[in-house]
DNA sequence: ATGAATGGTCTAATCGTGATACCATTAGCG
DNA sequence: CGCTAATGGTATCACGATTAGACCATTCAT
C-alpha cells in the first residue's frame, strides 16, 4: 500500500487510447511481508477459536500433538503459543492435566461498550455489507443445491441453539453464550457449504472470523430473534425457495446489525442516516 | 483438509444440547503449509499481470529494482522469476535492453477450446456466482458513495475501451485484447473502490485474478456488449441509483457468463438447466 | 511416593534469505 | 571496432528460522 512504480513500458499504451490515464488504484509492485510459519499457526488456531471449534475452558491439543498434526516442529508451535498467550486468547498451564486452555474474552463494562463500539462501527458496517452480499447468495444457491445431510446438520444446529435459550437463567452464562455462537457459526457455515461454491464458502468463514473480535467483547445475552430467523432460513432452503431463502438471510443479517447498533452511541450527531437505502 | 481432531474437551457440550452432533465441516486443526517469500513474490507479480498492469511485451522492472521495491533480496526475486518463467508467464532475456518480458498467453485452437472450457466450467460458475454477489453489492454501494475522481476514472476506462473497439480490424489484435482487458479490470476495480468496503474490494480483485487463467486462453475478439453494459453501470452510479446500478451489474456479469457458455460444448447431455433460476 | 502427562529448556544440523561482489551477455554509441 | 552501460547469471559468506531430539521441571491422580 506504499510504494509504487509503473514498470518500464516502452510500448506506451496511451498511443492508442489517448487520455486514458486512469492507471487504477496505485502502481503495480509493493513490498512483500514475509510470513513466518509460526504466524500461520497463530492464524489457524485463532480461526478455530473464533469459529467456536474451541470454547472457553476447552484445551487445545498438547504441543506435541499440535506439532504432529500441523506438520511443524514443536519449537514453532511454542512460538505461536507465546503469541496467543500474549493476546490473552489462551492460558498455559504446566504439569499433568495442564495444557493450553482457551480463555474467555473479557467482557467490557456497560459504560465501556459504547465507546468501544463507536471505534468498531466502520469495520462492522463493512463486515455486514459483505455478509449480506455473500450469505444471501449462499442461501439462494443452497436452496437448490443442499443435500439431506446438510439439512440434517442445519436442523441440528437449530435444535442446539433452541435448547440453550430454553431457560432464561441460562442465557447469561458465559459458556452458553460461547456455545450458542459456535452453533450459530456452524449453521451459517453449513448453509455456505450447501451452496457448493468454494469462494462464497471462504467468504462466509472469513467474515465470521472477522466478527469475533469486534463483537466478542460485547454480547452478554442471547437474542431470540436469531432463532426465529434461522428457522425461516432453514425452512426456505428446505423448500427449495431460493428467493425466500435469500430474503430471510438478508432480514436476519440486517436485524443482527441493528441489534448491534443499539449498543452504540445514540446518534450523537454522527450517523446522518447516509445510505439509508435498503442494502 | 486432511487430518482432524476434536480437541480434548473435558467439558462436553453435548451434555446440554443433546444430539447436537453437527460438528460442522470437519475438525479443527489441519496441517500448515509454510509459505516461502519467493512464493509471495510470484503471487504478487502474477496478480499484477492478471489485472493487466503489465500486458504482453511489457517488461517487469529489473531484478535489482524489484528487490528494492519489494524489500526482499535479489536471490528471492530470482527464485520467483524461475517459477514465472517455468509457467510461461515471462521470458527472461539477458544483456542490455533485455529483462523480464511478459509473454502472451498461448491461444488455443478452435477445436481445443471446447474441451478446455468443459474442464473449467465448474470453476467459472463458481467465480461468476461470487462476482454477482459481490459486484452487484459494490455497484449498489458505489452509487451512493462514489466521489468525483472515481467517476472520472470510470469514464476514462470507458473511453479507452470504446477507442479500442472503434475499428473492427483492431479487435483481433492480441495486444489490444490485453489492453481492453486491463481497462475492463480497472473499471470494475474502480467501482469496487468506490463502494468503500475493503472486503468487497478484495473480493473483486480476487475474482479478476482468478478469471485470468480460465478465460485468458480463449478470448479472441472484443465484445461490444461489454461497452454498453459498462455505460449503463456508470450512468446508474453517476445518478446515484443503487438499484439500477446493481441490476445493470448483474446483467453485465450474466451476459458475460453466457457469452463464455457459447464457447463450451453445446449441451451434450450435460447442463440439464439445473438452477435455471435467475441468480 | 510414584508415574504419567505436559510444558520448559537446550543443542546441533539444515534451509531459506539477505548482502555483496563479480562474471557474462547484449545493445547502443562514439 | 571497441567501449560503456544495463541487465541477467553466479558465487560466497552470514544470519535467522525451523527442525529433530534429548532432557528438565511441574503438576495431578493413584
Amino acid at each position: 500500500m506504499n510504494e509504487q512504480l509503473s514498470a518500464a513500458t516502452p510500448t506506451d499504451t496511451s498511443k492508442i487510447d489517448g487520455p486514458s490515464d486512469a492507471k487504477v488504484g496505485q502502481g503495480a509492485i509493493s513490498s512483500i511481508r514475509p510470513v513466518s510459519t509460526y504466524e500461520l499457526v497463530v492464524e489457524q488456531v485463532k480461526r478455530a477459536i473464533f469459529l467456536g471449534r474451541f470454547v472457553p475452558g476447552d484445551k487445545l491439543p498438547p504441543e506435541r500433538d499440535l506439532a504432529a498434526q500441523m506438520l511443524v516442529s514443536r519449537t514453532t508451535i511454542r512460538e505461536a503459543m507465546r503469541v496467543l498467550e500474549g493476546e490473552g486468547l489462551i492460558q498455559v498451564k504446566r504439569g499433568a492435566m495442564g495444557g493450553l486452555v482457551v480463555k474467555a474474552q473479557t467482557n467490557l463494562q456497560a459504560n465501556e461498550i459504547e465507546s468501544y463500539m463507536e471505534g468498531q462501527r466502520e469495520l462492522l458496517d463493512s463486515i455486514y455489507e459483505y455478509r449480506i452480499a455473500n450469505e444471501c447468495m449462499a442461501a439462494r444457491l443452497a436452496a437448490t443445491r443442499r443435500n439431506k445431510d446438510q439439512l440434517r446438520r442445519m436442523g441440528s444446529c437449530l435444535k442446539g441453539m433452541k435448547a440453550l435459550c430454553e431457560t432464561p437463567a441460562m442465557r447469561a452464562i458465559t459458556a452458553n453464550i460461547a456455545r450458542f455462537r459456535a452453533l450459530d457459526s456452524e449453521f451459517h457455515l453449513v448453509v455456505a457449504e450447501a451452496c457448493g461454491n468454494r469462494f462464497i464458502m471462504q467468504a462466509v468463514e472469513d467474515t465470521r472470523t472477522a466478527m469475533f473480535l469486534p463483537i466478542g467483547k460485547v454480547f452478554k445475552r442471547l437474542e431470540d430473534s436469531a432463532n426465529e430467523h434461522h428457522e425461516a432460513i432453514y425452512a426456505a432452503i428446505k423448500d427449495g425457495d431460493a428467493d425466500a431463502a435469500s430474503e430471510a438471510m438478508r432480514l436476519h443479517i440486517v436485524t443482527s446489525r441493528e441489534s448491534l447498533e443499539n449498543l452504540m452511541p445514540q446518534d450523537s450527531g454522527r450517523r446522518p442516516k447516509k445510505s439509508a437505502k435498503r442494502v
